[in-house]
DNA sequence: AAGGTCCGCAACCGCTTCTTC
DNA sequence: AGAAGAAGCGGTTGCGGACCT
């Protein structure tokens, strides 16, 4: 009895690696006319010396139509930590919900861009001047009511520091509402109570906490970072009547305990 | 200019889930 | 019900270009 009758079938030598133009185009015709059908069989009839997945992949992920190929706005990715924050790694589920964005996109976005560059390690954003400039400017043309959210956050380093960014949000919500709240909190308008945290971890670790309440006292700064508690504490004592507002992006801060 | 290092992205790999029979 | 194949998914790898020394 001989291994040979395993291997009637001559094998094709696949290819691999990155795809050149013209298995793009083959690829892409072969769809065009006869649609996807069964994977496996899509590289032998489109005559592709490559494997069901790869074809597959290279279709999800570059050759379907719809596919925006630009880099992320600020939106997207603030979706992105929205997102991330709420479902953790479902990058094809987070896809769905970013129109011409695939889960391998967001994927590499997240690790090479969000999860370390604009985020930090003590949960908080990073904010360039520029992405100041569009949050404002989103804002401005939309005012929020008492009770709103922001989605940005400034980095806590900047805290008590002359910050360009901060300073600039000072100066560009100056007109607005005086008191928001992060989104991770749901109140009751007619109260102003908290009636509901949608994080159940906690968002900060007690020093920075200790931290931004002297800081609290201490800061002339208009701006102040709050978190959830002294959210909490702060809508207790009437504070939506002063002129003190919350900046806080959950979605890192989670991560951090 | 050349070699080394870093970083982003496309693609692969292997596991899980779904579907069909 | 369960086996097998297909499709989906997420972690990881490796190539290539940019940047640094």
């Amino acid at each position: 009895m001989g291994l040979k009758q395993f291997n009637n079938k001559p094998r094709r030598k696949l290819k691999k690696g990155l795809w050149s133009p013209d298995e793009d185009d083959k690829l892409r015709s072969y769809i065009h006319n006869h649609g996807v059908g069964c994977w496996n069989t899509v590289p032998i009839n489109a005559g592709l010396l490559r494997n069901g997945k790869s074809c597959r992949l290279r279709w999800i992920n570059y050759l379907r139509p719809g596919l925006k190929r630009e880099t992320f706005s600020l939106e997207e990715e603030e979706k992105i930590l929205r997102l991330h924050n709420k479902m953790g790694n479902k990058w094809s589920q987070m896809a769905r919900c970013l129109p011409g964005r695939t889960d391998n996109e967001i994927k590499n976005h997240w690790h090479t861009n969000l999860k370390k560059g604009r985020g930090n390690n003590d949960g908080f954003i990073t904010l360039t001047d520029a992405d100041a400039k569009k949050c404002i400017s989103t804002h401005e043309n939309n005012p929020p009511t008492s009770i709103t959210t922001i989605p940005y956050a400034c980095n806590n380093e900047s805290f008590g520091k002359t910050d360009v960014s901060l300073a600039y949000i000072d100066q560009a919500l100056s007109n607005l509402p005086k008191v928001f709240f992060a989104e991770w909190l749901t109140i009751d308008q007619t109260h102003g109570e908290v009636v509901q945290s949608n994080l159940g971890n906690p968002l900060i670790t007690r020093d920075l906490q200790e931290e931004y309440k002297t800081n609290l006292q201490n800061s002339s700064m208009q701006s102040l970072l709050l978190s959830e508690e002294m959210l909490y504490e702060s809508i207790l004592n009437g504070i939506q009547n002063s002129s003190t507002y919350g900046v806080f992006y959950p979605t890192l801060a989670s991560k951090c305990t």
